[in-house]
DNA sequence: AACTCTAGCAACCGCCTGTGT
DNA sequence: GACACAGGCGGTTGCTAGAGT
């Protein structure tokens, strides 16, 4: 408070005649935007300070409201449906809070991505697991009887004929896609995480050292340019690699380096879930209360912080990192029963559903880091950076990567359309 | 008790799109 | 079509409270 800056008041640009409060907003600023709002409707945010009396640029002034004065906000801790719900959509838009505050009535856009943000650091700390072991071993069995060979997704292939100037983005056609159950995947995801309590009763089970894929918001690329709505860009390759198909990039040996050993480092980033998601079988606390995760930051993970680089040496890795999927480590050991998703079972399909028009439970377009995942397969793990657990902090990201590499901007042909059909083990066409 | 670290959150910034002229 | 303006969006920053040492 009491932070002034110029501010024309009209878009961004400032100018040198007019003043603006910053910073936090006061009980009494709120009330004069509220008798605004009230008077005038909301709106016009330029013409706030002319009626109002308030020093705020308009910019200010709606935010304020938007996030805060809104009567109909919800306040307080994202319930664990709501929790789910985040992590759903984020699997399937991306980064789109905006969106995602359209499915989520009562929070806003900020609020999501603050909640997001956070939660993703504290998962990267911790280096929980997602994905079970069985969900890897299908995969590649899938990969197996499939035939595909990881030559294809290696080195050659995508790397020439995807990399390319790594800073384009495919546009890619869905449309004869079937999704089968995106929102359910999730629900199998989420079931196979532990709990805060699980792992608090069962560290040993949570130990991360598997392979499951996970999505990253972050770590996009530097300079990325973000587009809108109807780019179909790929603001970074996260998110999960869930069918038969993707699953193949997992079989990958630039992939796989020694069995049971791909720990994920504290720093490593993923959707991680050991917030509040119960498996089917418990009952979701529901309400406000939050449930927090345990301090697992001098958690047992059987391995010597200190030790990940070497124990994970792998002649494939440091490649290039600007997205990042980590591979983590079994969790619990559902069921059939207990996994009655899609989970192993045409996940692509299901995700990429969306695009098609017909509107699942998740909102599902090709901006869905759970596609962008799947489709690329580009996997990077990472160390511990330096302050966590005594990493060294002057490590390089060390990283895993197969398939191609995308920037953020778009591609108008792409040429990994058959690298695409060959990874979907289909001729639709996936290119635009 | 003092200090450090971290999570959570509010707010800002810059870029973008849409609309009107 | 060019321009200006209003508003929206996503990324980032900075502050604060609480936990940990």
């Amino acid at each position: 408070m009491g932070k002034v800056r110029h501010d024309s008041g009209s878009g961004d640009e400032f100018a040198i005649d007019k003043a603006f409060h910053k910073g936090p907003w006061t009980s009494a600023e709120d009330q004069l935007l509220i008798a605004y709002v009230d008077k005038h409707g909301d709106g016009n945010w330029n013409a706030v300070q002319k009626h109002s009396g308030l020093s705020r640029c308009g910019k200010s002034c709606r935010l304020r409201w938007v996030n805060h004065l809104r009567p109909d906000l919800k306040k307080g801790s994202f319930t664990d449906k709501e929790e789910q719900r985040v992590i759903e959509l984020h699997a399937s838009m991306g980064n789109k809070w905006a969106r995602m505050a359209t499915e989520l009535p009562g929070r806003t856009d900020n609020e999501i991505k603050n909640f997001w943000n956070t939660r993703v650091k504290r998962l990267q700390r911790l280096g929980l697991p997602i994905y079970p072991d069985e969900v890897r071993e299908q995969a590649m069995n899938a990969a197996a009887q499939n035939g595909h060979n990881a030559d294809s997704l290696d080195g050659h292939h995508s790397q020439e004929s995807l990399e390319l100037d790594c800073l384009e983005i495919p546009e890619l056609n869905f449309k004869h896609l079937q999704l089968n159950g995106g929102s359910s995947f999730l629900q199998s995801m989420l079931s196979s995480v532990p709990t805060g309590n699980q792992m608090r009763q069962n560290p040993g089970l949570f130990q991360p050292n598997i392979y499951n894929v996970i999505a990253s918001p972050y770590h996009q690329p530097p300079n990325r340019k973000r587009f809108r709505e109807p780019e179909t860009a790929f603001p970074y390759t996260g998110g999960y690699a869930t069918d038969e198909h993707s699953a193949q990039l997992w079989n990958s040996p630039f992939v796989e380096s020694t069995p049971g050993q791909f720990n994920v480092a504290p720093d490593s980033h993923f959707l991680g879930n050991a917030t509040t998601y119960s498996s089917p079988s418990e009952p979701l606390i529901h309400g406000a209360e939050k449930l927090e995760l345990p301090s697992f930051q001098c958690f047992d993970t059987q391995e010597e912080p200190g030790d990940w680089e070497a124990q994970h040496s792998n002649p494939m890795q440091a490649i290039e990192s600007d997205n990042t999927l980590v591979l983590s480590s079994p969790l619990t050991d559902p069921t059939p029963s207990e996994c009655p998703s899609s989970f192993c079972d045409g996940l692509l399909e299901s995700v990429v559903y969306g695009s098609s028009g017909e509107k699942q439970t998740t909102t599902t377009d090709p901006d869905s880091p759970l596609l962008q995942s799947s489709l690329l397969g580009h996997i990077d793990i990472t160390p511990a950076t330096a302050n966590t657990a005594g990493h060294n902090s002057s490590a390089e990201t060390d990283l895993v990567h197969f398939g191609p590499t995308f920037s953020n901007e778009r591609r108008t042909s792409f040429e990994g359309g058959d690298w695409i059909r060959q990874l979907l083990g289909e001729d639709r066409d996936y290119t635009k």
